[in-house]
DNA sequence: TTGAAAGCGGTACCAC
DNA sequence: GTGGTACCGCTTTCAA
């Protein structure tokens, strides 16, 4: 912006900005061009509507080069009225393995949808704040990835313009559509799945790190609903993602008198898995192990890590869902629940 | 996923929509509030310099939530001339664990700053056209994480407004400050760790998913290097991340008569280690093995795998230095070459 | 204390 | 074929 430069009195001399250079903006190339800014809108912006010729287009694209013009995303969506963004809010934890290869995938579907997707991060806002800074942006749809958003979050994103919400919650939220993905029932298989194998004292290993509440209260209280009204019962093992802790956690461990352990992920179980058979303990004769998300390291160990797989929705389904969601705002709220929860059963259990 | 309703060709009425009600605007809320769009403005944004009634404050604010408005960013920085993004494109490729933590520490950082930090996905834009998209959101800061930038980048972006462009890369590039970060040092280290240990022919895995050349190029260089001019040398391996290319990698195994492997990260390591180890190569004995980044999972197998690791900038480092180069355009690129790659000797080597 | 109005950068309608 | 111009939503002088 050229701002006016307000000297203040007695002040020596400000530090001499090399005088930045405006912006160039679509007059500037009209003006060097020798044409109206109309034209040079409709060159640059190839309109079919409109035939210009040769020589002019040629000019304009010159002018354009010459000056480094490139339009202004916000300029041109104001006077659209809308956008192709679709914005998701970024995880207040960071991203494990397979939430990034998720991001990715959905990313380049919603890319080839011509959309083009941004991952706002908005550290300590939450709830309807949140939304409100979201809707600041107009983006044409929101990906909710967590249970962060209620139905009056919803409505001042539509409110403003919004044209699909999708959330990614165990529980449906009303006027988005939702794909149902219940962290609780993770919880529920890999505890079911332990007290099958006659595993009656549960240890559920719950990080200590801050923010991860989110996933792992759910995945606690599955595996508590699990045992409800059966003889087994569930001991909560808060855990850093630390060997010391880890470490700490193994001196307790003959007072806990455990005999089955489910994990947050497969990170915290190998974590631990490691560090009680360091000490002895006999995975999984003495306490089996059963994890979550299915990443690869699980595999590696030995015994091979048992563990709970959260399905997801492809890239392109949900780019899909919310293609039709955005081109058809008014039709009712679809809900997908397909994406349960499945054991892996391998060798820790 | 239920089915797209598709709109057959000639189809009569378009699904009537229910006439969204049309977003609302500063214009809505002084009419509401029986005031004029500046006191709207003046209201919300608390500003200092003039002073409202009280009774006139409380009727805007009502009509404001009444109406549930929600200023517009976009009309908002295009009337300032500038906003306070920070953008970062994403990775062409899913991120690692280290990468997504360290994303989150930066954003956690600037947020602190009061900057937004907004992940791009540019998916399938490359060099200047992505700079010039990047361009379009007149950011305030671009931080680059990958070598995907050039000089006529920086000057386009610079052109546009941008006050700081930030590189995280080998080699400094014209005109943006640069945090030097040299994934052919990652390599260099690597190998020279396994030829000191003895290991003459050693392997270098490569992993075969596309996109990843970017980071495992230098690696691979690196490690060429450190070998130049000895007796030993270097066998690229390349290794999807699947346990059955790290099977048909074992088949290979006799033939390639390695004794030493360095993999692209500590995962490629670890799937390709345990996989040798099954069909009984001693490790370090048969093969030494390092891998790169240091992720947990590599503490844990046995025998704990030894890496290198790449130092990064802490995430408050970098928010000042943005924060620095946004309030001081004019001042010379800054250079940090702090960030070294440091070999972790464990047990796998 | 409040309002009228200019203008940020682009687009698209309507004249010429 | 091209240019004039109104307008998208908001902030901020300047005047009343």
């Amino acid at each position: 912006m050229p701002y006016v430069m307000v000297q203040i009195p007695n002040t020596p001399a400000p530090p001499k900005s090399p005088a930045p250079r405006p912006v160039p903006t679509s007059a500037d190339v009209a003006r060097l061009a020798g044409v109206s800014r109309a034209t040079v809108s409709y060159v640059l912006n190839n309109t079919s509507a409109v035939r210009i010729s040769e020589p002019t287009r040629r000019r304009v694209h010159e002018a354009a080069k010459e000056l480094g013009y490139v339009p202004h995303a916000a300029a041109r969506s104001l006077r659209a009225g809308h956008s192709r963004m679709v914005l998701m809010p970024t995880l207040p934890v960071p991203a494990g393995q397979r939430y990034s290869q998720f991001v990715h995938d959905v990313q380049g579907a919603l890319s080839r949808l011509d959309y083009t997707v941004v991952q706002y991060g908005a550290t300590g806002l939450r709830g309807d704040d949140a939304a409100r800074a979201w809707a600041e942006l107009r983006p044409v749809a929101v990906l909710v990835p967590s249970p962060s958003i209620g139905p009056d979050g919803v409505a001042v994103l539509k409110r403003s313009g919004v044209r699909a919400v999708v959330t990614l919650s165990a529980a449906p939220v009303e006027g988005a559509h939702s794909v149902f993905l219940d962290h609780a029932e993770v919880g529920r298989r890999a505890v079911d799945h332990l007290y099958a194998r006659g595993r009656r004292r549960i240890g559920v290993v719950i990080p200590e790190e801050r923010g991860m509440e989110m996933f792992s209260a759910p995945r606690l209280a599955g595996a508590r609903d699990a045992l409800h009204g059966t003889d087994a019962t569930v001991v909560p093992l808060p855990l850093a993602y630390t060997e010391e802790s880890a470490a700490a956690l193994v001196d307790r461990w003959p007072d806990l008198g455990l005999d089955g352990v489910f994990a947050y992920n497969d990170e915290y179980a190998m974590l631990l898995m490691r560090a009680l058979q360091d000490a002895g303990v006999r995975i999984p004769q003495d306490a089996a192990f059963i994890g979550a998300d299915d990443v690869m390291p699980g595999r590696l160990l030995r015994p091979r890590l048992s563990t709970v797989r959260l399905e997801l929705p492809s890239g392109r389904d949900l780019a899909a869902l919310v293609d039709r969601a955005v081109r058809n705002p008014g039709a009712p709220p679809e809900s997908h629940q397909e994406y349960g929860a499945t054991v892996v059963h391998r060798d820790s259990s």
